[in-house]
RNA sequence: GCCCAAGUGGCGGAAUGGUAGACGCAGCGGAUUCAAAAUCCGCCGCCUUUGCGGGCGUGCCGGUUCGAGUCCGGCCUUGGGUACCA
């Protein structure tokens, strides 16, 4: 991985018997901003830094350490030192490289976001936010794993999630920290919409997650006298045919049954057992359990419907209590047919009135279907329309009241580890919950467990159980009192450090004049596996920030144009020792017929998977920098694949890609002992490639299509080796070239630049523009198709009329032969595009 | 399970609804050479045909269209996410 950094993205080296440099790697973005090199990425967080160059334009550039949690602890601990004293030793050494070079940058503006005096400036956020209303504690059922995962990242335990195994993991309630991000959710929703630099699959990927619905809160009244259970449901249009209440397994009132019913006890307390991931609870099989409750059906009172606990009860979402409909819900009907309970229509499809047996009739929203018993007033509509109908007659009745709810949940951010950004607050026995003054910010997380260093080995939160650490006194009374062991999530880390990029040593959190100058980020560039919750959260951070106020009300969208890239990956090499995974370097594998091997001992070969250091499935570009520099390195990387996909790494077709470096020098050379007099053929014909060349790659690097760009370049190089133009021409050619060339081969550019006697640096000369008057054509060649497959072309005058174009295509040799003597049936000309002759 | 993508030659991949396979890799043939390396030129989806040509072909099935890799409906497979991996 660091060999990819310092290689792929800000290192070059020429050659390698020269001492190491570091170049940064811009070059004068056509739309007129610069821009950083394009490299893939495949850890989970290169930090993207904003800086401030001479220039005053604003550069993008992905770092090459981790910024995020994990990452940096992981580094961290294998150093054995405090993040602060890794990061920060970097980027001295980062430093210390470029000097020798002239080079030098206002590295004050990066840092890793795990330092303390980041985590300071978090907390006095946190604090802010916890004022402003836009933080909540309550109780929530968390994962409580007993090993801390620091521990577990050394130990490489793999499953199918990558660290979890070995541990035993508990179900536990405990109160908890929360984001209020579901209040925003509208919010978040609609802004959504003007985000038009983003990928539409991320914009609908965020729409579903929010998953705004509107549907109905309809109060079911109990026999027993007892509080009504009040129920969402988004489609009540079904309550004809409602045979059953569930309930969450954490609903009060099967928290209430809990002490007198031991079978409920012990089905809630299984269902607490339960894997609560969305995935496991979709998946898992449907489980309940008869409360004995009964509650009126509120439109026919003669029916009661009894009050089940379900397992796939999500007590987040709406009420925690749904009405089942079997008729028209698949999950509603296996769970009534396990148990026996009634299944009702509640409407038919127009025209066939037969019951539902053992598949739930559940049509498009947008389809008619005919409501029996002419529920809430409609016949024959489709299913939007019964159910706006029927909110609004429940509505009328005061039968229940119109809702909209949200799937997205609160962000808890309590996590029970040792390493992360303490929460600043303190446990007062008098004054309860009481907030930290900023003024003893930073909360530093302990060096060491008083005179030991901390033992991650024992399970449990290092925090918890640390001698001293959590003694403090209240900051309102000023009795003892105990500091709040919980710390922060890490997405809190990575939802606004590219705000604090702004102004890194700024006080508070943020400077709102660096801020202001500096939001947004123009183009943020990270994998796919963002799309929604990184994305997301930082989307609400931005907001919470304006709030706070620490941001401009502008930079309520961060990130003005997101691209998403693929991975690189490779095949994991596996064997096993003990009964523990041993993953081995592809550098220490070899392939026998298919096999892989190390040393005599042959190895497993799992598919294909992202490049992670715990599966060392990694590979070191090195090896080509090394044989071949930089600039061919990066070529071949970017013209083998689109950056948005994934891809699994080779390094076959290096070679091929120096050859062709070299041939570009070669030609230089060439060009450069032409004879300056003498004069040339094909200047215009060459000059008109040219432009073709500059508006086709231009097109190519803004639109991330790096490897097509490249291949126009393979194209024009071609055309322009072949060329016999006068010098004049063919410099300019040249010269063209190379600045198009810039973005992938800096260096060669430049020298090639500079061989042509070129005026400063390719990196400062302005972006080639096409001469769009030169690329308009007198002729085009029309592709005739007949019935849809291309049997020939002609080449005709660009604006030549359609009926003269007919007359020669029907003249055609290859549409004589086929007509054979008959008429077509139609003739469609296209015209400038295709003719398509209709036999 | 649900949401979002992707699927095109031996391989990586090109194609605003308009000539499918650009460009590159690998392979094959040739030039040059005593020979090789290097370099250069040509061929290169499948089937059929001496040739001209013809048929088929973008994961599968169906549809819209003069025309579909591209749009629509239904599948299959792979990948990402699924809220405590970040």
């Amino acid at each position: 991985q660091e060999a990819w950094d310092k290689a792929g993205i800000f290192t070059a080296k020429r050659d390698a018997e020269k001492p190491k440099y570091y170049v940064l790697e811009m070059f004068p973005y056509p739309s007129g901003r610069l821009h950083m090199g394009h490299v893939r990425n495949y850890t989970m967080g290169d930090v993207i830094a904003r800086y401030k160059m001479a220039t005053g334009h604003s550069v993008l550039h992905p770092m090459g350490f981790d910024a995020f949690g994990m990452p940096a602890e992981n580094a961290a601990m294998a150093s054995g030192g405090h993040p602060k004293d890794w990061t920060y030793s970097n980027i001295d050494a980062m430093v210390e490289q470029m000097k020798p070079l002239g080079l030098s940058l206002d590295w004050s503006r990066m840092f890793a976001t795990c330092d303390p005096e980041y985590y300071g400036q978090q907390q006095s956020l946190f604090l802010d936010m916890l004022e402003a209303g836009l933080i909540d504690r309550k109780p929530a059922v968390v994962n409580w794993d007993p090993v801390d995962m620091t521990v577990l990242a050394n130990e490489q335990v793999i499953d199918g999630k990558g660290w979890r195994s070995g541990a035993e993991v508990e179900k536990r309630e405990l109160t908890q920290w929360f984001f209020k991000i579901s209040d925003m959710a509208d919010e978040l929703l609609e802004a959504l919409e003007a985000l038009d630099d983003w990928p539409a699959k991320v914009r609908l990927m965020q729409e579903n997650w929010i998953g705004r619905s509107r549907g109905i809160d309809i109060p079911f009244q109990r026999k027993d006298g007892g509080a009504p259970i009040l129920c969402y449901s988004t489609r009540p249009d079904t309550m004809r045919g409602a045979s059953f209440i569930a309930i969450a397994p954490d609903h009060p009132v099967a928290k209430a049954l809990e002490a007198e019913r031991p079978d409920l006890a012990e089905f809630i307390d299984e269902c607490r057992k339960m894997d609560t991931t969305e995935a496991a609870m979709e998946k898992a099989e449907k489980k309940g359990v008869d409360t004995g409750i009964r509650v009126t059906h509120p439109v026919y009172p003669d029916r009661d419907l009894p009050v089940w606990i379900g397992n796939f009860v999500l007590m987040d979402y709406g009420t925690g209590a749904v009405f089942g409909c079997p008729a028209h819900d698949q999950r509603d009907l296996d769970f009534a047919r396990k148990y026996d309970l009634l299944v009702q229509n509640a409407f038919y499809m127009p025209g066939d009135e037969t019951e539902v047996g053992n598949e739930a009739l559940v049509p498009a929203k947008s389809e008619t279907v005919s409501y029996i018993d002419h529920f809430a007033g409609v016949g024959e509509a489709t299913s939007q329309e019964g159910i706006d109908a029927t909110i609004d007659w429940f509505e009328e009745q005061d039968l229940g009241k119109g809702q909209v709810q949200f799937r997205l949940r609160d962000w808890g951010l309590s996590r029970q580890r040792y390493w992360g950004c303490p929460i600043p607050v303190v446990h007062c026995e008098t004054c309860g919950v009481v907030p930290e003054k900023k003024s003893n910010l930073p909360i530093e997380l302990p060096y060491d467990n008083g005179n030991e260093p901390i033992d991650f080995s024992i399970p449990g939160n290092p925090l918890d159980r640390h001698p001293t650490w959590r003694d403090v006194p209240c900051p309102s009374c000023g009795i003892p009192a105990k500091r709040e062991t919980d710390t922060m999530d890490t997405f809190v880390d990575s939802s606004w450090y590219y705000t604090r990029f702004t102004a890194p040593r700024a006080e508070t959190p943020t400077d709102m004049d660096e801020a202001t100058y500096w939001m947004n980020v123009d183009q943020y560039i990270g994998g796919i596996e963002h799309a929604i919750l990184h994305l997301l959260y930082s989307r609400f951070f931005a907001r919470a920030m304006i709030k706070t106020g620490h941001l401009p009300e502008s930079a309520a969208e961060p990130f003005d144009a997101l691209f998403t890239q693929g991975m690189v990956t490779h095949a994991i090499y596996k064997s096993e020792e003990g009964g523990r995974p041993i993953f081995h370097y592809p550098e220490e594998v070899t392939l026998k017929d298919g096999k892989a091997f190390v040393g005599e001992k042959e190895v497993q070969i799992v598919p294909s998977a992202k490049m992670s250091k715990s599966k060392n499935n990694v590979v070191d570009p090195q090896a080509i920098v090394g044989q071949y520099g930089a600039d061919t390195a990066r070529w071949f990387v970017l013209s083998d694949s689109p950056p948005e996909r994934d891809v699994e790494w080779t390094a076959s077709g290096a070679e091929a890609a120096s050859k062709h470096l070299t041939r570009v020098w070669n030609l230089c050379d060439k060009i450069g002992e032409m004879d300056r007099a003498a004069p040339g053929q094909g200047d215009e014909a060459l000059l008109l490639e040219m432009h073709k060349a500059i508006r086709d790659v231009t097109l190519g690097v803004e639109s991330f299509g790096f490897n097509a760009a490249i291949a126009k370049l393979y194209a024009f190089t071609a055309t322009l080796s072949k060329s016999k133009a006068s010098y004049a021409a063919q410099r300019q050619a040249i010269m063209t070239l190379a600045q198009l060339m810039a973005p992938m081969t800096p260096h060669l550019s430049e020298d090639i630049w500079a061989h042509q006697g070129g005026e400063g640096l390719v990196s400062t000369a302005p972006w080639p523009v096409a001469d769009e008057a030169m690329l308009v054509e007198d002729t085009v060649t029309l592709p005739i198709q007949i019935n849809g497959k291309r049997r020939d072309e002609i080449t005709v005058a660009k604006d030549m009329a359609k009926d003269e174009v007919e007359k020669l295509v029907l003249a055609n040799e290859a549409v004589v032969r086929a007509l054979d003597g008959g008429q077509p049936k139609k003739l469609i000309v296209v015209p400038g595009r295709i003719v398509n002759v209709v036999i």
